[in-house]
DNA sequence: ACTTCATTTGACACCGGTGTCAACCGCTGT
DNA sequence: ACAGCGGTTGACACCGGTGTCAAATGAAGT
C-alpha cells in the first residue's frame, strides 16, 4: 500500500485508466468484460494501464448500468445452521477473486408472504443469480419467480427436481439405502424409521431408500415402525419414545436427520437402553451434533460444502463466460460415515 | 399484482414520481430522504405520488450516487455457526423494511491476508456499516479500517473492548460466575475449568468469572484444574481427559463453551463416569448441543439475536435519522440456562 | 482509383439517484 | 418602491460504468 501517490485515496476509475492509456472509456470497459474484436495492441495497452493503477470496477456503477447487481444470492429457510454455513462457505470458494458478492437471505417459509418477500427482495438487489437451498428449494414457484425476474439459479436439493431445470442434487437416496443394507448385514430385522416432515422432498427421497434397503432384504416393514418427525430434535424425541414402546421393539432407527437422532437417543436413554448395545441408530447429515452425542452417531455425509461451490460454480461460471445458463444436472455422492452407535443386535 | 398497467413490468424511477407530483426530481429525493426544509403541501404531494405509483428507490442508483452501498456487512471468523446465524437474524430483524441489505462475510483470522481481504472488501463494497463478530472483534485493526473507510461499525463481544468505542456487549463474566456460585452452593469444591483459546477476549474473560467465584467461596484454584481449550470439541476431550485423570479428581467441571462441554463429557463416559452422579458438567452459549447431548447440558445463554438486533439498530438507525453515530456501549446480560448436567457431588 | 465492406474505435446518451448552487417566492424594514 | 432576507424549489452536473450507433480505418474487389 504505497502512500505517496498523488492522490493518495481516490480510487482509480475507468476514466483514468482510458486516458492513461489513450483509448476512451468504452475501449476500456471492452477490455474488462473481454468484448469480442479488439485489436491486441489496443487490448494490452489497457492491461496496461490497469495493472499500473490497480484499477478495479466499481460494481455499484455497474450494478446501475446493468440493472443487475454483481451478486450472489443465498436463499434459504435455515435447514440446519451448520448446513447454511457450509454452503456459504463453498459458494465463497466458487466466487473469491470474481468481483461478486454473496448476499445471505433467510426467508420463512411457513409465512405466506414468503414469495412476495422474495419477490421484493429479487427486484430491489437484482442479483446475477440465486442459490436456493432445501427445503425451499423445492417449491416450483420460487424457480418460476426467477426466471420472471430474469435471475439466474441453482436448486440444491436431495433429489432430481425436475429435468428442465439447474440443479445440484445429491444421492441421499442411495446413502441411506447403504446404510440400511449395512444395518441388515450386522443382523438386525426389526428397523425403524423416522421420517422427515411431510412435503419435503429429502425426506421421501430418504424415506425410499430406507424402503429399497429393506425390500431388498426380503424384510417387512409394518407401519408402526415408521414414525413421524419434523427434522427437529423434539420431534426425534417423541418418535423414538414411541418406537421403543413397541412390543417386539426396533433393535436399530434410521433417523432421517442427525438432530432427530439425537432425540431418538434420549428417548433410549429414558428407557435405560444403552446405544449400540441395546439399539442401533443411524442418522443423516453428519452435523456437529453426530460427533457430539455419546456415543457418536453413525452418519451420512452430505456433500454440502461441494454442492455450494458447484451451485456457485454454475451460476458464476455461465455468467462470466457470458454463456447461456447450462441446464445439466450435477450429482454428488452422498457419504456413509461410521462411528459408534452401530453393533449387532442383542439377539445376535 | 395487477397486470393491466401501461408498462407492465417497469420499476417507476424518481422521475416518474416527479412528473407525476409535478415537482423536480430533487424534490422527490429530497422527501425519500426526508430532508429538512420543504413545504408540507409539497411533501405530501410527493408522498401521495410514490404511494400511487408504488415507487421504491433504487439502491444501487444510490449506492452510485452516495459511493456507499445500502448493505451493512456481517464480518465474522465463524465462532459457531449458530451463533452467527442467529446473529444473522437479529441484523434481519433490525434492518427488515429499512431497504438495508445484509451480506455476510467469513473471514479466516490465520490468514495473514486477512486484513487485506476485508480491506478490499469494503472498499468494493462499501457498506454502511459492518459488524463485526468475536473474536475477530477483538482486534483493533479491523475497527481502524473501518474508520478509514468511513463505515460505521459496531464490535459484538465478551467485555467492553475500548471505551471510545461502538460495542455491544454480553456479561459473560458475571454469567459465569452465578453458574460457578452454584455448584458451589451444591457442595462442589474441587472445580476444574478449560479455557478458551489464548488472545480471545472472551476466554479471558470466562475464566476471569470462574476465578471470581472461587475466590469468593475462599476456593482454592490449583493451576493443574485449569485446562487449556480451543472452543473445539476435540480440545474439551482432551482437557476432560487431563482433568479427569487428576488424582483428587474435579467433581465438577466448566467449560468454557458447549462443544468443549460436550468434549469433557466424551473424556467422561470414557472413564465409566456418570453425569451428574460422577461429575458436574456446564458449558457456555446455549447452542444446539447442549440440548442435544445427554444429560443435556447446564449452560450460559448468551443473548445473541438481541445482541445482532440491537448491534443493527445502533448502526442503521444512526445512519437513518443521519444521526452522528451514538457512542454509547449496550450492554446485554447473559443468561444461566439448568438443565440435567448438574448435581450435588458423590461425596455430600 | 473508387466503391464496398468488415473491423476497430469513439461520441454520446443513459441507468437512477444525489450535491451544488442559483433562482424564485413572499415578507419585512426603511 | 426597493433592498435584504430566509424558506423553497429546480437546473444541472456528476457518480462510474454500459449500450447504441456512427465514424474512421484499412483491406479487398472491380
Amino acid at each position: 500500500m504505497p502512500l505517496g501517490s498523488s492522490h493518495p485515496q481516490r480510487k482509480p476509475t475507468i476514466n483514468d485508466v482510458a486516458s492513461k492509456a489513450g483509448v476512451s472509456k468504452k475501449t476500456v470497459s471492452r477490455v474488462i468484460n473481454g468484448a469480442p474484436g479488439l485489436s491486441v495492441a489496443t487490448r494490452e495497452r489497457v492491461e496496461q494501464a490497469i495493472l499500473v493503477l490497480g484499477y478495479v470496477p466499481n460494481p455499484q456503477a455497474r450494478a446501475l448500468a446493468l440493472g443487475r447487481n454483481f451478486a450472489v444470492v443465498l436463499l434459504h429457510d435455515n435447514p440446519n445452521a451448520q448446513t447454511v454455513q457450509n454452503f456459504e462457505r463453498g459458494i465463497l470458494d466458487a466466487i473469491r477473486e470474481s468481483e461478486l458478492a454473496l448476499m445471505v437471505r433467510p426467508v420463512d417459509r411457513r409465512s405466506p408472504a414468503m414469495l412476495e418477500d422474495v419477490e421484493s427482495f429479487l427486484r430491489q438487489q437484482r442479483p446475477i443469480g440465486a442459490i436456493i437451498l432445501p427445503p425451499i428449494s423445492e417449491r416450483d414457484e420460487i424457480g418460476a419467480l426467477c426466471r420472471s425476474m430474469g435471475v439466474r439459479f441453482v436448486r440444491v436439493g436431495s433429489a432430481a427436481l425436475d429435468d428442465d431445470d439447474h440443479s445440484v442434487t445429491s444421492t441421499d437416496r442411495i446413502a441411506v439405502t447403504e446404510a440400511c443394507r449395512l444395518l441388515i448385514a450386522m443382523g438386525h430385522k426389526r428397523i425403524g424409521f423416522v421420517r422427515g416432515p411431510q412435503g419435503f422432498r429429502s425426506a421421501a427421497e430418504r424415506e425410499l431408500g430406507f424402503h429399497a434397503a429393506l425390500e431388498a432384504a426380503g424384510l417387512p416393514v409394518p407401519s408402526e415402525y415408521c414414525a413421524q418427525g419434523d427434522y427437529r430434535f423434539e420431534s426425534g424425541r417423541s418418535a423414538g419414545r414411541q418406537l421403543l414402546g413397541l412390543d417386539p421393539r426396533p433393535t436399530a432407527v434410521f433417523a432421517s436427520n442427525d438432530e432427530m437422532a439425537a432425540g431418538v437417543m434420549h428417548a433410549a436413554f429414558e428407557r435405560n437402553l444403552q446405544i449400540p448395545r441395546d439399539l442401533s441408530l443411524v442418522g443423516f447429515d453428519d452435523s456437529p451434533t453426530a460427533t457430539h452425542v455419546w456415543p457418536s452417531l453413525t452418519t451420512v455425509r452430505w456433500p454440502i460444502r461441494d454442492m455450494g461451490m458447484l451451485a456457485a460454480e454454475k451460476l458464476v461460471g455461465d455468467f462470466l463466460l457470458r454463456r447461456r445458463f447450462s441446464n445439466d444436472f450435477v450429482h454428488l455422492p452422498s457419504e456413509l460415515v461410521e462411528r459408534a452407535s452401530i453393533a449387532p443386535p442383542p439377539e445376535a
